[in-house]
DNA sequence: ATCTTATTTGCATACGTATGCAAACGATGT
DNA sequence: ACATCGTTTGCATACGTATGCAAATAAGAT
């Protein structure tokens, strides 16, 4: 169509088959692996491919093999460096295996993430990974008769066609809550994460169910809803108010969360930690080792969740029928300073 | 093909034809904005369309117009908060376009780049962000010529076929040397980023080029690559010696190195921030401005540098002739107690 | 009622690639 | 020499959509 100009000529199958005296089939069993070509003809067709510049069309090819190697990935909360961590990891995982991530930003609004998953599967992705982000059950449904495996990182809402990888948030709560009894706290608060989540919710019970079978009780809590403000917010409600009625320690549903925490409670109302109050956050992000605020924490093994996430999806690409699985992978108490 | 599945049925534009009694143009044109057709027509196949659950098929609809509406982000140092708030920014200003981020996470490995350039090539993507990211020329060249605009982000070199977006490091290094000098600083040190990139030579030469102007210059200098690890080892390079010798200001290339640093004097030499040391950082990322680091530090308008990152791109992608554009966006020092 | 003009619709084709099928080819054995 | 078998190649078609073109229809003017 175009005439004289130089840039944005695409070069197909059709041109390099032309210009080696072969077929576009050729050409293109020449780019796709597993097919049988002679070395001759491989040869033949490298070279002119090579002499024009060609390569294939992704999108075009997909749309034959109705694999797009395209992975959807749904992600809020990019202020906690726990995700930018996760995402990155996903991201070089997948590639590794052939995949490219499509990012998609998200609030914490269910309208949204609806919308959100329309579009991925408009974008016919191979399937779908949403890290910390529930999906309604209209668009589950959506998914599964689309084809599309998804799996949700670090989220579980319990449904019967969604992978989950989750860490044993219940369990590693617990041992939050042995730590403090052992080592003496009477005065235990806790701050929690957004209700909407079952990450925070089973953190906040496993927390307050090994207290109970420790024969204690929480003394305070407050919803810090997995944002800094939020945490700011919370720290003073519970810690803002006459030494008696102080918290003693307190378990922070994660360590986004919990720098938030210290930070006032160090710079604000002047206390020492963890001389006057422990702090415990959850997610062992890189930035709880740095001296700052060398904070305890439980881990949860990012690396393990990645392969987990990375080897269901696929598999489940590979065949649809297998059932979806829940796992969960088990946190590591990590001790430092702030406790 | 498929006989009995009842999951993996794509629903095409002739099956709603079929059932609103239509043609597949119909069906076309009642999901192409811009095109014409009666309510009465609309209507019907609306209808058959939410009955059989159709979404237009991205990929097949890409491979006519030759847009995908996709545009490729290549992105490293994720560990620097900067870069996730820089990815969250831009993929929302491009969702709200109606544009898609694809996502490739590079170390700086440049033959990696270049790989990873031609894979976003054959995803037939309509445009490049390449944040902090070189672009060897070779594959700047095969951009242009497939048509592709490509911008960096926060990254220059000075090649005439791509568009820069960055901050004046120069004139942000240049106020950081007057804020030493002004107020009476006479070690001045610097821990520089990584040398293959010119936003950490620009940030060096203009602190240098303005001591100079200042009548004085740099007391010391150490390499911290843009990692946290690089930036404790210059540190240790540089404060790590007999109390004469020491350094008593140092600007470092940006803040999650500054970070590092204050971590090293701080809680490794206990040295006293401001008094017996002054840190000032580049970026202002949140962090920033936590009480913990309370860094004084160099602005970069992240907004205004999204913004114009798009703005460039779109306009690009819409008219190819284009010039390649360079913004370099002022930067301001917020004064905070490290300095 | 007839002619003109504007609008809506269907037909056919194109986008760039993969793949089943049959023809052509080469090698091997007798 | 011929028959047999495995390999390589080209032909034709399909994937799901957009769009130029012409036919059909509706609207408006005289």
């Amino acid at each position: 169509m175009s005439g004289g100009v130089t840039k944005g000529v695409r070069v197909t199958a059709h041109d390099v088959a032309k210009r080696a005296g072969v077929s576009q089939s050729a050409v293109s069993r020449v780019f796709t692996p597993g097919t049988s070509v002679s070395p001759l003809m491989a040869e033949k067709v490298q070279k002119a491919a090579d002499e024009l510049g060609y390569r294939p069309n992704v999108l075009a090819r997909s749309l034959i093999t109705g694999r797009s190697r395209i992975i959807g990935l749904l992600v809020s909360y990019l202020e906690n460096q726990f995700y930018p961590e996760a995402l990155a990891r996903l991201s070089k995982a997948f590639q590794a295996k052939g995949y490219r991530i499509l990012v998609f930003m998200v609030s914490r609004d269910e309208g949204e993430t609806d919308r959100v998953v329309q579009d991925l599967l408009d974008y016919q992705v191979d399937g779908i990974v949403a890290a910390s982000v529930g999906l309604s059950d209209d668009v589950a449904l959506k998914c599964t008769r689309s084809g599309v495996p998804a799996v949700l990182f670090n989220r579980g809402q319990g449904h019967p066609d969604l992978c989950e990888v989750t860490s044993d948030n219940r369990g590693g709560a617990r041992q939050v809550a042995d730590l403090f009894v052992t080592s003496g706290r009477e005065r235990i608060a806790h701050i929690s994460g957004w209700s909407g989540s079952s990450t925070a919710r089973e953190r906040a019970e496993g927390f307050k169910e090994r207290l109970a079978e420790r024969g204690t009780c929480l003394f305070a809590e407050a919803c810090g809803d997995f944002t800094r403000d939020g945490a700011v917010g919370a720290a003073r409600r519970l810690f803002n108010v006459p030494r008696g009625e102080r918290p003693d320690a307190v378990f922070v549903a994660n360590d986004h969360m919990a720098f938030a925490v210290m930070d006032v409670l160090r710079f604000e109302l002047k206390l020492q930690i963890p001389d006057e109050v422990s702090v415990v956050g959850y997610d062992d992000v890189p930035m709880a080792g740095w001296p700052s605020y060398n904070l305890t924490t439980v881990s949860q093994s990012l690396d393990d969740m990645v392969l987990a996430t990375v080897n269901q999806l696929l598999a489940r690409i590979k065949k649809e029928e297998l059932p979806a699985t829940h796992e969960r992978l088990a946190g590591r108490l990590i001790r430092r300073g702030s406790a």
